[in-house]
This record gives structure tokens, C-alpha cells and sequence, in this order.
DNA sequence: ACCTGAACACCGTTCAAGT
DNA sequence: ACCTGAACACCGTTCAAGT
């Protein structure tokens, strides 16, 4: 009889490889494990393979994490065609990447860092900017108001991991719980509306500041 | 005679270190090189100090970048002092994050996913919310412009650090230089736009949709 | 108190070899 | 074409030892 160990490798390479069950299970470890920890060697074990297979279809580590990416921009896209204005499916597309801060913590961090290159990626990018052009933005316009949102949902979705980390024990201030009024009474004070409850609130405030910008904008120059 | 090597490293330990001594040859060493390359190793052979001495001074390599971090804020702080009304010494200091990413393209990498927890960095974000308050904010308005301008700015700071960079040859697509009018004329005729020469306006653009709206806010409740 | 040097348990990646 | 296994040149960190 095999080991547990061995019986769960084995199946699973029935099929041979391929990038996107490379990458499906690279999103996998790093969702459970995080960014951190996560490696070529220990992909491989999962994946019930030696460690230096992936590298037959991902050049290198950079590669196997744009094709992570492409799996999040599958998750993100499908907005761009819900019902509504221009307006409003760029708004669900941008909360949809906001929404990816919260149901993958870790693997957000993958997006700051890389370009998007891959021909998935460029797809999005293009699909995107039909629709900032179908709600009436020229490209100059465009390129500074997707700057402006799409600075505004990586940067706050990373802030807001911060808010919502389980603070590992060893941690010396918890700043969500942090109160000290005699030395830092702005701090206690603005501390509490950065709780766990109010993160849906402080995100749609920034969006709601944006969305009226795009929209006065376009009815200035209609 | 001792070889140019020895030479370079001796002289430096005429005084012990110290954790000011540390952080800036580690952000020295992390604007040469970039933060990927950067290793507590090098960081000690560069100091002329066996590599683990600086676990002496400093827990770990998170703590030890903490202390970059606070090099950095060192750098922007100042702005909060600058003449002005309390919205022009925000915007002052915002915009001197993000001329962070502009000076600091490596070691810019180190904000977004350190907490402000050391006793510098509260010191900074207590300041900073007194600038908020002085403008007239209440804490729950400071708390969402806060997060908006500071998610603005790390954001759009990561952004412009790769249109900024020279990419290395082997990259397939230089988004800048990219040109496919067939295949995506969206971003064919967006991406001129996200040119080195054009990133002082797109950034300013973000800026004065955010402080517009501050503006209104505190005239409307005024 | 401050620094050393060996050791431990890892990394990403190259390369020659196997099927 | 696809995968292996050894090897190379690194990591962060622990720990006992030195001064």
C-alpha cells in the first residue's frame, strides 16, 4: 500500500502539465500559504512533480506569476459586461479589483509589481479602455482618470489588507485597536473609522469622489 | 598593504554601528541595486561588519526595513511645515510621496506593505492628521480623504515607477513604445499619454480631482 | 554589549541526462 | 516533448562562542 502522501500525488498527474493548471495551483498555494512563502520547489510538490518541470512551460518565476495574474483578470473582466452605462461598468470592473484585495489577500500584491504584458492582460487592458471610450472619454481623459482609479484600488486595496490582516501576536501595535489619547489623539480618534466594519464605506467614499468627477466631466464638455 | 577591498571596509568601523547607521546604508545599498537584490549578507559586507551583526540592532529584515521606512518619512515630513494653508502643506506632503517613487523607485516597493508602527512613523501620521484637522476635517473625513489621497498616491506611485523604468531587453512588450492599432487601438491611443514627459500632469490630474473635491467639501459644510 | 563563524533549512535556476 | 536529479550560488536566521 502506498502512503497517504504518495496517493495524493499520483492522480493528479493522469494529464501532463500545462500553464494553466500550473497557474491555477500556484493561486492556490498562495491563497492558503501566502506571496511569501510560496516557491518553485513547493509548487512542484503539489503539483505531484519535480520542482524544475514548471520550468518546460514558464521561463522563469516572473513568467508563472503573470500567468497568476491572468487567472485574477478572469475574475475581474466578466464585469466590464454587466447591465448598465459605461459609467457603471467601469465602476463594477474597478470594485471587482478591490473585491480581489479581500478574497485574495495575498496574491493581490502580485498586481502593484507587474506590468501587464501577456496578451490576456493586454486584452483586458483594451476591453477596458472601449469603455472608457464608449462612456465619452477621449484618450487623453482616459488615460488620466484609469491612472486616477486604478492608483486609487491598488493602493487602497493594499492599505485595507493591512486593516483586515489578523495581526500576527508578536505584532507591537495593532493600529485599528490603537489608543493612546494623551500622545496621539488624532490617531486614536481616526482609528476607529478604519475598522473592519467601515471598510466598505471608506472604499465606496473614494469611488463616490471619483464617479462624480468622471460624470461632471463628461456633462461639462456634453 | 591591504587590498582596495580591505581598505574600503576597515576605516568604516572606526565607530560602532547603529540603527540611524544601519537603515541608511541599507537604503543606499537598496537604491544601487533594488530591493530584490538587497540581503542582510550584503547589507553587513557592505558595512564592513560581519552579516549577522546587524541583528544586534535590529530583530529581523521586517524591522530593519521598518527602519528604511523611517529614513523615507524623514524625507517628507518637512512638507507638513511649509507655508501655506493647511490644504497646501497635504497636497505638499502627498506630492512629496510621491516624488518618493520618483527618487526612491526601489525602496518606494517597502511602504505599501509595512504598517506605520514604529515610533517615527506614528509620530508622522499623528502630525499629518493634525494638518486634517487644522483644515477643518472632522476625524471620519479625515479618515476617507486619507485613505483616498494615500491610496491615490502609493498607487499611482507603483504605476508611474514602471513607466518610469528602463525596461531590461529581454521584455517582449514596452507598453510606452507599444503600437498595434490593428490588434488594440485603445491602448495604442492612450499610451502616449503615459509617457515620462506626460507623468508630471497625469499625476497632478489625480491630484486636483482629490483636493477639488476637499475643497468643496469644507466649502459646502462651511 | 557587540560582533563572529559555523550551521540549518531553505531559495531560483542551469544543465546534462533520462523517457 | 516533457520530466528528473544533482549542482551552483545564493538566502534569513539561530546559536554557541569570542572580545
Amino acid at each position: 500500500v502506498t502512503t497517504r502522501r504518495r496517493a495524493k500525488r499520483t492522480p493528479a498527474r493522469a494529464k501532463p502539465l500545462d500553464r494553466g493548471i500550473i497557474a491555477r495551483a500556484a493561486l492556490r498555494l498562495i491563497d492558503q500559504y501566502g506571496l511569501e512563502s510560496f516557491s518553485m520547489r513547493k509548487l512542484g510538490s503539489a503539483l505531484g512533480v519535480e520542482a524544475m518541470s514548471v520550468y518546460h512551460h514558464f521561463k522563469n518565476k516572473g513568467e508563472l506569476l503573470d500567468g497568476v495574474l491572468d487567472v485574477l483578470l478572469d475574475e475581474i473582466e466578466p464585469a466590464l459586461d454587466r447591465p448598465g452605462t459605461p459609467l457603471d461598468r467601469l465602476r463594477a470592473c474597478f470594485e471587482d479589483v478591490r473585491r480581489l484585495a479581500v478574497v485574495h489577500p495575498h496574491a493581490f500584491w502580485i498586481i502593484p509589481p507587474r506590468r501587464f504584458r501577456t496578451p490576456r492582460a493586454l486584452a483586458f487592458y483594451e476591453r477596458l479602455l472601449e469603455v472608457f471610450n464608449a462612456a465619452g472619454f477621449d484618450a487623453a481623459t482616459s488615460a488620466r482618470f484609469f491612472r486616477l482609479l486604478a492608483g486609487y484600488v491598488t493602493g487602497a486595496g493594499m492599505a485595507e489588507i493591512g486593516s483586515r490582516a489578523l495581526q500576527p501576536g508578536a505584532t507591537p501595535v495593532i493600529l485599528e485597536d490603537f489608543s493612546d489619547p494623551k500622545a496621539f489623539p488624532r490617531i486614536t480618534s481616526v482609528v476607529p473609522h478604519l475598522r473592519r466594519e467601515n471598510l466598505d464605506a471608506l472604499f465606496e467614499f473614494g469611488m463616490d469622489t471619483i464617479f462624480d468627477a468622471m460624470k461632471r466631466h463628461l456633462d461639462e464638455k456634453g
